[in-house]
RNA sequence: GGUGCGUUAGUUCAGCUUGGUUAGAAUACAUGCCUGUCACGCAUGGGGUCACGGGUUCGAGUCCCGUACGCACCGCCA
């Protein structure tokens, strides 16, 4: 037997007790006559110890112990003489008796220790030893616990969980597929789903009432630290359910993942449509762990003044930062440089603070009477002490955002960000479509398959761009953890909707003939979400990174370092599948 | 496709602003000492193609250009 016990488990109730551990040598200590070691598995560390009085044999095979050794050790619990309060093995230790050797190591490229010398490369290079660590190892136990905590919600609510295929069919619209060529079918191409969104559509039609699956799916785009090309979705889908059916279902499941894995009571989340949060947040998933909401300024600011940047505006948008009216000039030039920077492309920054007497100091003060200044603190609700930061721009949208990353730096800068809060909602009532300048045309904002709400319908003729959809995203601390939609069950309906996509009728039978098909035969009213695990456990591991909880990330180009993939095959294997490759020069 | 930052010992970094003697620190590693350590301590030692290519210069780790790689972001991600 390997081993009787785990390095986990010994307390002072086991003193007295033979044992056998087995493990990774962590380190040693060698204090002449005796050594320590401290002996690590899964469970924790165990401190070994060789007294060269007793046994000088056995000593001496310990100090030639290096680091990572796996090792399997025969001793007796005893009581520590000093205590380690930092481990919860820390009142006893294993007085050796026997010692084996089971396998030895190279020296370990960086350490691994909770606070490794190792960087990022490096450490996803030698992942498997990364993994040994336990801050790391803790956020794969945190996701098990999650995914299985999510099983059990959903089983305990009659979900079954129903596999799909991971070999499908390339579709128009969406990301980029990753595609895998067919052997047998020369020159054609299965491609990976991006979701199962039509299977799972398809099994409402086959009557499955309540599915769900963890399923990887796959996107062949450019990598950010919180999008890997292949992630995992928990995918749910409902039969004879209205929107507030789904909010409730998944907002239960919410509850119980808060409470059951961090022992959180979330209170009921709060529902915004997407055109407040766009108004007050500047985006489609703001984070509502504080507040600073926008404030719109153009019957204030616009042709009350000589400032032509104002005067020009289609949008001017201001946030109030409490207490922040000590920014330095300098510290307001930094926040100047920030929203100019390329990624958030701002032309300027106005800035307002108010003193302690409660008069505006602005730098647009010259252009300005004091009426229209003080009309500006007003509608800011801003008290002695704020400032005042005020963002416009010719194309609302735009400037919508640059005030959205400004309120987001500030919220941080101001410590209004912290990660042990969480702050949830849903966000709903998206529009059905938003322009493509790059394609000239209307494209789904959710997916083709979402439903209009009902009294939108009409519109769909006259002007589809402001048609509302039945669709919804959860959204945590700024993050968009999921969203879903009610489904078009109506195989005309989902025509026309695919018309107004830019579909021909003959290019709708072709891609999605298997979906208008099946809804011919009785396809029930339906709808569904999807969350991103990947995502969702992050934020309750505090990570900033999903990588950091998928045991074997890509890393920014898309590459696994660690197998060295992607890579070139045979030309064998080419010959088989009918591909000839064709590198671009240079 | 674009923007920014980075690449120096096994590792994490300093050195670059202002070019000039033998490129440093910490840690890891090796050896020795040490009987209660647990970030053990002390001493000694080995370890460098300063990412690669080109340029400027009497002289480049340091300045300039390019390439590669890494990270963050924009575009993209129904």
């Amino acid at each position: 037997m390997f081993r009787t016990k785990t390095c986990g488990e010994l307390r002072l109730a086991n003193v007295g007790e033979s044992v056998t551990l087995s493990g990774w040598v962590q380190r040693t200590r060698k204090m002449g006559g005796m050594t320590f070691a401290d002996l690590r598995d899964r469970y924790g560390i165990t401190q070994l110890v060789f007294d060269e009085s007793t046994d000088a044999a056995l000593c001496e095979q310990a100090n030639r112990l290096g680091r990572e050794w796996v090792i399997q050790v025969v001793g007796e619990v005893s009581e520590r003489q000093s205590k380690n309060q930092n481990l919860p093995t820390g009142d006893i230790e294993i007085i050796v008796r026997q010692l084996v050797v089971l396998n030895e190591s190279a020296v370990p490229p960086f350490t691994i220790e909770e606070q490794s010398d190792g960087g990022d490369d490096l450490r996803m290079k030698y992942r498997y030893l990364d993994l040994r660590r336990p801050c790391v190892r803790k956020n794969l136990e945190l996701r098990h616990k999650f995914a299985f905590e999510v099983r059990r919600y959903l089983d305990q609510q009659g979900f079954m969980e129903i596999e799909t295929p991971v070999l499908v069919n390339s579709t128009p619209e969406g990301a980029r597929d990753f595609v895998v060529p067919s052997r047998m079918n020369p020159g054609q191409f299965y491609a990976l789903p991006q979701s199962p969104q039509t299977l799972k559509q398809l099994l409402m039609v086959a009557g499955m009432d309540r599915y769900f699956q963890i399923v990887k799916c796959f996107r062949d785009e450019d990598l950010r630290a919180d999008r890997q090309p292949e992630f995992t979705q928990i995918d749910c889908e409902m039969s004879f359910v209205e929107q507030e059916d789904i909010l409730q279902m998944f907002e239960g499941m919410s509850r119980h993942l808060f409470k059951t894995i961090l022992n959180i009571d979330i209170p009921t989340l709060p529902r915004m449509t997407w055109a407040d949060a766009m108004k007050y947040y500047g985006s489609d998933k703001p984070d509502t762990r504080f507040d600073m909401k926008f404030v719109e300024l153009m019957d204030v600011l616009k042709g009350t003044g000589e400032f032509s940047v104002f005067n020009e505006a289609e949008y001017i948008g201001g946030i109030c930062c409490e207490g922040q009216a000590v920014y330095t000039r300098k510290q307001l030039d930094q926040l100047t440089d920030f929203v100019r920077r390329p990624q958030i492309g701002a032309k300027g920054l106005v800035y307002a603070r108010v003193g302690e007497d409660g008069t505006l100091k602005s730098s647009v003060d010259k252009f300005y009477s004091p009426e229209v200044l003080e009309n500006l603190k007003n509608a800011m609700q801003a008290k002695p002490g704020d400032l005042i930061l005020i963002i416009s721009g010719p194309d609302t949208l735009k400037a919508r955002k640059q005030l959205c990353e400004l309120r987001l730096e500030m919220g941080s800068r101001m410590g209004l960000r912290p990660k042990d809060k969480f702050s949830c909602l849903w966000v709903i009532d998206f529009p059905m479509y938003e322009w493509s300048d790059e394609e000239q045309r209307l494209m789904a904002m959710h997916h083709p398959f979402t439903s209009p709400k009902p009294e939108d319908i009409p519109l769909l003729d006259t002007d589809p761009a402001s048609v509302r959809a039945n669709a919804y995203d959860m959204v945590i601390n700024g993050v968009e953890v999921g969203g879903g939609s009610i489904r078009i069950h109506d195989a005309k309906l989902q025509q026309k909707i695919f018309e107004i996509l830019g579909f021909t009728p003959e290019q709708a039978q072709q891609k999605f003939g298997f979906l208008m098909n099946a809804f011919k035969y009785g396809a029930p009213p339906h709808g569904g979400l999807a969350y991103g695990l990947d995502r969702f456990v992050s934020l309750f591991a505090q990570l900033d990174s999903i990588r950091d909880c998928i045991a074997f990330p890509k890393n920014n180009s898309g590459r696994d370092v660690m197998l060295d993939a992607p890579g070139f095959i045979d030309q064998s294997q080419l010959d088989e599948l009918c591909l000839q490759i064709d590198l671009p020069k240079e």
